[in-house]
DNA sequence: CGCCAGATTGACT
DNA sequence: GTCAATCTGGCGG
C-alpha cells in the first residue's frame, strides 16, 4: 500500500481502509484478514483520545503516515495506522476484522491483536514489513456511526463498518 | 512513588 | 451485573 494511500484526513482513510486486507507476516506465514470496522482519532482537539494527549504516543501519532501504532489499555493491545502529514497527530483504529486464512479469536479490538499475534513489538514500525495493507473489496457499503466504548465522543460520527457483515462487533 | 483512568475482554456471582 | 487483569501517562504527596 502507498504511503500516500495513509497521508490524507483520517476520517477519509478510514473509510477507504474498509474492505482492503491486512497481512500479518510472522515468520514464512502470512496471516491475512479483511478490514471490516475502524474508527477515526484526531489531535488533542479530539475529547476521546488520551492517547492524543501523552507524549510517545502522541508523538508517534505526529509521525509521517504509514506507520503502526500498538496502543496497551487495559489487558489489550490495540492496533492503528497513523495518518495524515507529519506533524498532525492522527490516526485510525482498527476495530474488527475478517479472517481469511485462519481461525480468529472473535472481534473486537483487543482480540484482532492477539489473531494477528501484534503486540508492543510492531508499534511504531512501517506498514510493508511485518504488517502490510493490499487492496481488497471495494464494493462493499459503508456505514458510519459514533464511535464506541469512549466516554467523550465528537460531535460527528467517527465509526465505519461494513453493512451487513457478521464480524462487526456491533451495530 | 502511589493512585487513577482509559480506544477492553472474559470469568464469576 | 460486577470485577479483575495489565500498560502507559497524568497528577498529587
Amino acid at each position: 500500500m502507498d504511503n500516500e494511500f495513509f497521508n490524507r484526513n483520517a476520517e477519509i482513510v478510514a473509510k477507504e481502509l474498509l474492505g482492503r486486507i491486512i497481512v500479518r507476516k510472522i515468520d514464512d506465514k502470512e496471516l491475512r484478514a479483511k478490514i471490516v470496522e475502524t474508527e477515526a482519532y484526531f489531535d488533542e482537539k479530539d475529547p476521546a483520545s488520551r492517547a492524543c494527549q501523552n507524549g510517545d504516543l502522541r508523538s508517534t501519532m505526529m509521525m509521517e503516515a504509514g506507520r503502526i501504532l500498538v496502543y496497551g489499555v487495559h489487558n489489550n493491545w490495540l492496533v492503528n495506522f497513523v495518518t495524515d502529514k507529519e506533524g498532525k497527530a492522527s490516526a485510525v483504529l482498527i476495530r474488527a476484522i475478517e479472517p481469511l486464512n485462519f481461525e480468529g479469536r472473535g472481534n473486537g479490538p483487543g482480540l484482532l491483536t492477539k489473531s494477528l499475534g501484534i503486540d508492543k513489538g510492531v508499534h511504531k514500525s512501517k506498514i510493508g514489513g511485518e504488517v502490510e495493507v493490499e487492496d481488497g473489496d471495494n464494493k462493499i457499503e459503508i456505514v458510519s456511526s459514533f464511535r464506541i466504548g469512549v466516554s467523550k465522543d465528537l460531535e460527528k460520527p467517527m465509526r465505519f463498518y461494513i453493512k451487513g457483515n457478521k464480524f462487526v462487533s456491533r451495530i
